[in-house]
RNA sequence: UUGACCGUAGCUCAGUUGGUUAGAGCGCCGGGUUGUGGUCCCGGAGGUCGGGGGUUCAAAUCCCCUCGGUCCGCCCA
């Protein structure tokens, strides 16, 4: 055990990695499906890119991992990809509007948890360019129709409003002053939140800050008209499309940039403090902040790996088979079997082999373990006669007649046969 | 940064108040006569007991440090 993946890191090996893969896929088809398109941005940005969009935000303040690279060049590994996907959009100032989706790592030095990783992988979808509320339903309504696809059932759809930028430093302002006025009642911890940030606290699972928090100022009684009337078609767009919400005026998020619509999925299926499986909402002026022009913008990510987490409570999103249609045996030195291998997989199909000389018993055992639903076998007697034995492999009694499970084939036309038992068996199996 | 618990074979775990060559199940490899898987039987490989130091005649077992994991808190994905 000398050497092992960072602390909080880890690798994704074979099943799994499918899954993950799956999951990456369904989102893009949904996203597609939705008219946003792939951006791919760096994994490190200069620092300043995520330091403008939130210096009081605790991923940017003391979670960033950053590093001075050889040209003496000050960058961040991407904490987030909302910063980067405002900045790209500065740089190429896209068609209005700019609606992007993309993938990947992120990057933050945290203490790692069950579902919580120093490197993690999200998906995401921004909208840039629309301040009319149907954006914010569009892409509400995209993490909805992704996470009900996967199957989750136990996900609830959190939402508020935060105002625009007037209402939400009065509101702040008056916060800040309701807590001062109490800092006695709260805990050393609130205390220290309150002098950082007293939106945080809010959010605070402390009892003793808990019943400060209760009798907090409304963020409702602060929001502007043209806020309220926002938040409020907003949600008749959901009502519309039959998306069910709940309202907390409680919600804040974690980044400072969010304006008006705020909102989190949460999944009931996960225990323990971890159960967002993703959030997002309205950033008009994010953009204004990164030096672009003032255009307004909206979005969410969801964590890949809380997602597949919640799927495993949830019991469903299975990792997708990668099992191998057909497998060779070769007991006359494995040439065959190298040579039958590619001419299949040429035509598309999904082969195994084994290596190393082995017998035909061991064969036959890896041959079963594959899952392949066919082996061909090559013996001596099938090298001379030019043919090789086609044995069905799964879904058979051991008393059924052995002349129905296996036989003999022309060596040329293996790809023809497999190529239609597979058809075949495809076609079954859709039926079923 | 602080707290609690945990760390024995690839995996899941036993291992009595410190006491001989550290075990099981699963998995893996081989065998059960001539070239045939899934069940069964037999055999085998595989472990610096996370790492380092200390106490002791003797440490997987006790103490300290360290690394990693889990939980809480914090926060979020």
């Amino acid at each position: 055990m000398s050497l092992q993946a960072p602390r909080g890191t880890r690798d994704i090996l074979a099943p799994e990695s499918a899954r993950l893969r799956a999951l990456v896929d369904a989102f893009a088809t949904a996203a597609e499906l939705g008219g946003y398109g792939q951006v791919h941005s760096p994994m490190f940005e200069q620092i300043e890119v995520f330091q403008r969009v939130g210096e009081a935000t605790d991923i940017v303040s003391k979670e960033m991992y950053q590093f001075r690279d050889p040209g003496d060049r000050h960058l961040a590994l991407r904490p987030e990809l909302t910063a980067s996907l405002a900045r790209a959009f500065v740089q190429h100032r896209p068609a209005l509007p700019w609606k992007a989706w993309y993938e990947g790592p992120q990057f933050r030095y945290e203490k790692p948890q069950a579902g919580r990783f120093r490197q993690f992988n999200q998906v995401g979808a921004e909208l840039f360019g629309s301040d009319d509320p149907q954006a914010d339903v569009d892409v509400i309504a995209l993490a909805w129709r992704f996470c009900t696809g996967l199957g989750l059932g136990q996900l609830r759809l959190v939402v508020n409003s935060l105002g625009d930028r007037a209402d939400r430093e009065a509101y702040l302002a008056a916060l800040a002053a309701y807590f001062e006025e109490r800092a006695g009642e709260l805990s050393a911890q609130g205390r220290e939140t309150l002098s950082r940030n007293p939106l945080r606290l809010l959010d605070s699972k402390r009892p003793a800050d808990r019943a400060v928090t209760s009798g907090a100022p409304d963020i409702e009684d602060y929001w502007s008209p043209a806020a309220a009337e926002h938040f409020a078609a907003v949600l008749a767009g959901l009502e519309a499309l039959g998306i069910p919400f709940e309202r907390n005026p409680r919600l804040v998020r974690g980044l400072d940039y969010y304006r008006r619509t705020a909102f989190e999925l949460a999944s009931d299926a996960l225990d323990g403090a971890q159960d967002a499986v993703g959030g997002g909402g309205r950033y008009d002026g994010l953009v204004a902040d990164l030096g672009g022009p003032d255009v307004p913008g909206v979005g969410f990510a969801l964590g890949v790996d809380r997602l597949l987490l919640a799927c495993d409570a949830e019991g469903t999103f299975p990792a997708p088979p990668g099992a191998a249609e057909v497998f060779v045996v070769d007991v006359t030195g494995g040439r065959q079997a190298s040579l039958l291998a590619e001419e299949l997989r040429r035509a598309g199909i999904r082969v195994e082999r084994a290596f190393d000389g082995r017998s035909m018993k061991a064969q036959m055992k890896a041959a079963d373990r594959s899952g392949a639903r066919w082996a061909l076998l090559v013996g001596a007697d099938e090298l001379a006669g030019g043919v090789v034995s086609l044995r069905r492999m799964r879904g058979h009694e051991a008393a059924e007649a052995p002349e129905s499970v296996q036989s003999r084939i022309p060596r040329g036309g293996v790809v023809e046969e497999l190529a239609r038992l597979l058809a075949e068996g495809a076609a079954e199996g859709s039926g079923s």
